[in-house]
DNA sequence: CTATTTATCCGAAACGTTTCGGATAGTGAA
DNA sequence: TTCACTATCCGAAACGTTTCGGATAAATAG
């Protein structure tokens, strides 16, 4: 491989002013610079990373952590976004690297050891839990990170978010303009933050219409279309304040929900009504809504730009207020609401 | 960040002592050994790579490149895969980096820019077709790598393969022994290596026991359920030389024929009888065979270990004839094979 | 007692880059 | 003529390691 050195030999020049030239610095000559770049080209010269990051004190790697469990493989919604980041940092000169935990690990312990090795410049963050120890630790040993989704409305971190509030506040509203009083929401694992917003967010439109909070209509689960189906079953068969609505944290669990319905006889939406999130996984297997599902929509793929966006202006210690975003869902209506039954 | 440098100036070595001692050179008295090491402990020295690579002229990063495609964040394999090789390697000293093609790239142009930022010390190949590019570039170039498979029965470059010849040759004489003579191979696409094998393990099994070999009867594509539902409808719909028993390129395909037996009212093993190869993959999705499949069966995930150890092994030059392995496969035995029908 | 070996140690160079602090020559202004 | 300024360039240091080629003193061999 050539070097600096080489490029300057040959062109009787200083290694200073051949590298000024190729990362074009203002003062070297304009002609010099062609001359440069063009002898550069034809030596196939390619700049060592490796001594450049000795010198800039900073490797280009950043590094996602992730735990091993036994749904690892079927589990598209991380290959997603391991292949969206990775090709986002590649695209930027960067290096995405996977880190599996391996089993027993502590979590902190395993960032602890990337970071003292030197070889990581940040740290992409996912599903952050309400009082979330890896944030905690970066935060604590001032490693840059960028976190999908947030712990709280405001945090002190860079972050791309959806707006979870919004989701379940705009759902929940729709139904309630629809005449239905009794809505359930089916919600994601209590403890992640998104779930707390989205629960935030209906609580919030029930209240605003006067409606009161009833907490058995909430449930809270692994999102897949098991926690639908079971949670509809057991909603719709316990005496009493049967819902007539349904609020799905994703497809998955609209999926069960609509299988239920199908078992239990009744009909969408006459009997009941039914509006999910959709993250527009580009999974083929994804199900397939007759009557067509109505949604909030935020494509997950997006967030991948800017989640390594932000981490890298993270690590070029660029101002906070550049490092955050909430970004706007969509509503798309389908045929999967109605008014309230008899 | 603690340095050599501080360690030495601590305790009034040398850097060059100080980094003999931690290294395992045997040029430094044992009691100077000892201290360096619990001084370096207490500073909580970490070697900074990249200075280490700088000079070594290897980064201790391997990588692995893939190419985008439609199915991806629903291929349970992939994942796995990224899965096991990344932790093999870290627990190696090492970084699995895994870089996603961009669409419309081409993929050896993908390898150069790699290669030439020198960040990569080597690679690993996975499904290698007959006369597979990557192969001859990274030979070419004389690039280190190590392919899981090979694509030819004795290569000229590290790899690890299981004995695809065998499984096909012993699933077909199981089934000879029978007395099946109308036997069918549903086998993944024509020019993966491992599907050329096994074709020839599934001929020479025939072959040996002096059956003629029916072109019709062989079947090639992506190893779905889809693709053993298909094919033994269309086998079992032909006029004339129905198969009784079919050998299937992993249990997705037995899934599917298991289904079109169904379908088709025919029981299995009396009717038809059933071979497959089982990767074990630890997908909880997983079908469930009734009655119980009889495979040939080869773990997937003890593969990522010898690759992982075999790349290692070529990046230090190690010969060639350490870096190869091919897997045994075990024949388990299940209820779907029966005799002739009638 | 001298020559050789052995056990420890160290200085300096090297890896390829970036960057700091000038140096030089030419230009225009005072 | 002298001064300040601009445009263009360069030497040397620095990043943190590893490693080559010795250096020193003590121990052993002859």
């Amino acid at each position: 491989m050539a070097t600096l050195k080489d490029i300057s030999r040959k062109m009787g020049l200083s290694v200073t002013q051949v590298s000024r030239a190729l990362n074009g610095y203002s003062d070297v000559n304009e002609e010099t610079r062609r001359r440069v770049m063009e002898v550069a080209k034809s030596m196939k010269y390619q700049p060592n990373l490796t001594a450049r990051k000795l010198v800039s004190g900073r490797s280009g790697m950043v590094g996602f952590v992730m735990t091993r469990y036994p749904r690892l493989s079927s589990d598209g919604f991380l290959l997603e976004m391991v292949a969206g980041l990775s090709s986002q940092f590649s695209s930027r000169g960067m290096q995405f690297v996977l880190h599996i935990a391996q089993e027993g690990d502590e979590v902190i312990d395993v960032y602890q050891k990337l970071i003292d090795g030197g070889a990581l410049d940040g740290f992409v963050i996912v599903e952050p839990a309400d009082e979330d120890v890896r944030i905690g630790y970066l935060t604590e040993r001032d490693v840059p990170f960028v976190v999908h989704g947030r712990t709280s409305a405001a945090p002190n971190y860079p972050f791309f978010d959806i707006d979870n509030h919004g989701v379940a506040y705009r759902a929940t509203a729709h139904l309630v303009k629809q005449g239905h009083t009794h809505i359930a929401l089916i919600n994601g694992l209590e403890h992640y933050s998104f779930a707390r917003d989205r629960l935030a967010g209906y609580r919030a439109a029930l209240s605003e219409t006067g409606l009161p909070f009833q907490p058995d209509l909430v449930r809270h689960g692994r999102m897949e279309e098991a926690l639908g189906l079971v949670s509809t079953v057991q909603l719709l068969s316990e005496g009493g304040r049967r819902p007539s609505a349904f609020v799905c944290g994703n497809v998955l669990i609209a999926k069960g929900v609509y299988k239920a319905a199908e078992a239990l006889g009744l009909s969408i939406p006459r009997d009941v009504s039914i509006i999910a999130h959709d993250d527009v996984l580009p999974d083929i297997s994804l199900p397939v809504f007759r009557p067509e599902l109505t949604v909030t929509r935020s494509a997950l793929s997006e967030s991948w730009s800017p989640l390594a966006d932000f981490l890298a202006g993270a690590i070029e210690g660029k101002p906070l207020e550049d490092l955050q975003r909430v970004a706007e869902v969509e509503f798309v209506e389908g045929d999967s609401v109605g008014s309230v039954p008899g």
